[in-house]
DNA sequence: GTGGTCTAGACCACG
DNA sequence: GTGGTCTAGACCACC
C-alpha cells in the first residue's frame, strides 16, 4: 500500500486515506477482491490513530468499494461507488477549476492536467 | 449576488461561500472593482449569521482576492488568488476525477463535463 | 504637507494620519506654530473622508500635539506629546522587533534600521 | 505560559495573545515543537472566550508559526513567520521610535530600550 | 451606515 | 478530549 499523509494538511487525515484509496481502486492497482492492511497495520504504517484508519474504512465501506468482515480484515468489493452525489461532485470540480484559474493557468494547462490525471485512471 | 447555500450540507457555510463567490470571480461575473454586498446584507438574505458571512469575507481577503475597508464595505480587488498550494489543487482534482470514474462516468463524459465548466470560465 | 496613506492597509487610515504627522513633528519638519491643511483641504488632498482627518486632529490634540482653534484651523503647539503610556510604546516596540527577528532580519541589521531611524528624528 | 492580556486596552485581546506568543516564540522561549495549551485552557486561564484564542491560534497557524492539527492541538512549528511585510513593520517601527521622542525620551536612552529588547531575543 | 471584536453556549468533526 | 463551526446578540471602531 503505496499512501502517503500529510498530517500538516488542512485535509482531515482520514479523508486523506480514503482520497489516496478510492484513486488506487479508481486506477485498478487495487482490484476486486484485494485485501486491505488491517486497521492495525495500516495505523502503524503512517504512525495514526487506530480511530482514524477505522473511519477512513467505514466511509469507503459505506460507499460500496469494501468490505469489512469483522475478525478477517477488509478487501476491495467493487470499483462502483454508490451513487455519490453527483451534484456535489460537479460542485467540488468547478470550485478546484476555478481556483485553478485564478492561480494563474491558463485553460490549456489544466486541460493537459485532467487529460494526464484520467489517463492514470481506468475507466469502466 | 446569486449565491446558493445548502445548510445541510457537510461543508461549511462560510466555505461554501467562499468557493461561490471565487466561483464568480473566475467567471468574471464579479469584475475588479465591483462591490461585494454588506455582510449584514449577505447574512440577511442567505438567512446565516452575520459572523459566518464575516469570515467567508476574512478568507478572501486573505487570498487577495476582496478587499475589506472598515466603515466602508468589501469590493473585488483582484482575479489573482494567492500561490494557491498547486500541489493541493492537484490532489483535488485527482480525487474528483477518480469519484467521477467510479460513479461510472465514461471518460468522455468527464471531459466534456470540464470542458463545459472551463467555457464557463475566463481564463487569463 | 507631504502624507502618503494607503487605504488598502490594515490600519485605519486616520490612524496612518496621526502616525505620519507625529513623525513629522518629532522630525521637526513641522515647528512649533505651524499651521497645518484645514480639515477640508486634507481630507480633499488625500481624497478621504471629512471625519477621518477630524478624528485624526482630534486624536494628535489629545495628545498635546497641536491646538485646534474653532474657525481657525489647527497648529503644531508642542514637541512634547502628553505622558503616552510607555509601557504600551515598550509593548509596540518589543513586538515589532520579535517580528522583525521572525522575518528572519539579523541582530545587527535591525540595529542598523533603528539608527537610520533615529538619525531622522530630532531628540531633545 | 506567561501570558498577561489587558482587556481594557484598545488593542484586540485576540491580538495582544498573538503578539504575546510571536514574542516568546522569537525569544526562544517556546521552541519548535512545544506544544501550546488548549484553546478551552488558556482561554480558562486568561478568563476570555473560547473562541478568542482560536482566532489568536489561527493567525499565528496563517504566520506559518504554529501548527494546529484537528483534535490534536497546536504546536510550534518554525520560528519564522511568513514574509511579514518589511515596509510595514518598518512604519511600525517609525511610529514607536517618533513617540518615544515626543514623550521626551533622549536618543540614548531609546538605543538603550531597543539594546535591552534585542537582548530577550534570540537572533537567528 | 459600514466592518471588527467578543461573549455564551451549542453541536459537530477529528484523532 | 481536541479543535471547527455556527448562532444570537452585544458593543465598539471606522468612514
Amino acid at each position: 500500500m503505496f499512501i502517503a499523509i500529510d498530517p500538516e494538511s488542512r485535509i482531515p487525515i482520514y479523508q486523506q486515506i480514503t482520497d489516496e484509496i478510492r484513486t488506487l481502486i479508481a486506477r485498478g492497482t487495487l482490484r476486486e477482491g484485494t485485501p486491505l492492511p488491517t486497521v492495525r497495520q495500516l495505523a502503524a504504517d503512517l504512525g495514526v490513530n487506530l480511530n482514524t484508519i477505522a473511519t477512513a474504512y467505514r466511509v469507503l465501506q459505506g460507499e460500496g468499494l469494501i468490505s469489512i468482515r469483522h475478525g478477517a480484515g477488509a478487501a476491495v468489493t467493487s470499483r462502483r461507488a454508490t451513487e455519490s452525489n453527483h451534484e456535489d461532485l460537479r460542485k467540488s470540480l468547478r470550485s478546484t477549476l476555478a481556483q485553478l484559474i485564478l492561480a494563474g493557468l491558463p485553460r490549456t494547462e489544466i486541460i493537459s492536467l485532467v487529460a494526464a490525471e484520467l489517463r492514470e485512471l481506468k475507466a469502466k
